[in-house]
DNA sequence: ACCTGAACACCGTTCAAGT
DNA sequence: ACCTGAACACCGTTCAAGT
């Protein structure tokens, strides 16, 4: 492996949970998530898979922890977890925030799937859901709604969104989209109009793939001025 | 096991990947969708793990194929995929038709986690898509807007949403989120008072537990309010 | 106190052999 | 044509043994 330490000349570095949090971190940024098992992290740190069971409980504990250390990246990007004192700013603040959130899970795109597994709320997730509320308070949210609109946001106050059926790497051409939406343009008139509208708006792509970044502040847009209306009706 | 053929006296049933599938949906609903191997699967039809690729490709074709099987189960509950010729009616209709998807998903919890792994687009799939689709075209939807519109569903037009942290059963008192907002009182002042709130508006519950349900709704027609105003004002 | 080697109980999948 | 048994290349994890 590229990275692995040459242990004949290089003093060993004790062997820490933060090192093998940051290994993992490192691995799964490098070869993904699958590559993220306890032999080849191990391999990793130049050590046998079971010396990392004196520093961490299990591999969920791993798990949680490498969410943590993305969680840690993320409250240095915003400059810590502060609820602005302009609260009137709030959609501004929030937005950005979110956006802030986007960047970090964009330079690590394993890390929506592995929170999605998670079971228990870390408390550095729990003090970013804090300050998230606190910006809809201070924004004139009651509590009501406010707890409602974490809700609607979903993953999205995190910075990412369920993007269903994200194309794989692996492209088998015969089970292609575009080579269905061929075959079975009859049964799919809608699909198809919507498709030719989407490719005449993006001349560039030839089968008007769609812009991420775009829709998903379409979505947050969407909900943020949603939520506004229905503060200032209550 | 208990749904075992008892191959000694009952006459064995040929194998056909449709009974591989209705077995493999069966398996999933009762033991989860972790106890899905295809050695278990094999053990759940009297038969070695082997015999299964005689009718499937390999798990991924099961996994395909069992979402394949509750979008029939969908179809069905919806007495087929149609657009209804009353287009003015589209926020309704709409709404109805994603919360029936919500009750099939709730028949069968693991099926939003087997989807949300898919890298490919089912022919049924694309035919409950483009259905919707026609739902918000005869609604009077631009196929611009109609396509961000889409998007600012994601799962949730197939009748779920992320709900983040969802607990475990085998609870850790000890990393209760009850536990942890004690101890972290102080840190979480926003979340501390909205828990006040909440715990009072619902004083059946005694850690203010959230409707799953009503949860769905709210962000739903936040989502279709926004769509509505977005449509009449452009 | 930390690391190792062997082992256990699982995976998905292949392949040659059976009927 | 369909099913089987053995095997391969992996998993996470336990445990006794080393230093």
């Amino acid at each position: 492996m590229a990275t692995e330490i040459d242990t004949t000349t290089t003093p060993r570095i004790p062997l820490t949970k933060e090192r093998v949090l940051a290994a993992a971190v490192a691995l799964a940024d490098r070869d993904g998530i699958q590559a993220l098992s306890m032999r080849k992290l191990g391999h990793e740190l130049g050590v046998e898979a079971m010396s990392l069971y004196n520093h961490v409980a299990n591999k969920e504990a791993i798990l949680d922890g490498v969410v943590d250390a993305i969680m840690e990246e993320l409250e240095e990007a915003l400059g810590g977890f502060d609820v602005p004192s302009n609260g009137s700013e709030w959609k501004a603040n929030l937005r950005g925030r979110i956006l802030t959130a986007r960047e970090v899970m964009l330079r690590h795109k394993w890390v929506p799937g592995v929170i999605e597994t998670r079971t228990t709320i870390s408390p550095i997730m729990m003090r970013y859901f804090d300050t998230s509320i606190g910006i809809l308070r201070e924004g004139g949210f009651s509590y009501d709604l406010l707890h409602h609109a974490m809700h609607a946001f979903g993953s999205r106050a995190l910075g990412f969104s369920q993007e269903l059926f994200e194309p794989d790497g692996d492209e088998d051409p015969e089970q292609d989209a575009t080579v269905m939406l061929e075959r079975m343009a009859d049964q799919l008139p809608y699909v198809v109009g919507m498709m030719a509208e989407i490719v005449h708006d993006d001349p560039d792509t030839t089968i008007g793939w769609c812009d991420d970044q775009t829709e998903f502040e379409f979505g947050l847009d969407l909900i943020l001025d949603g939520l506004e209306r229905l503060r200032d009706t209550a």
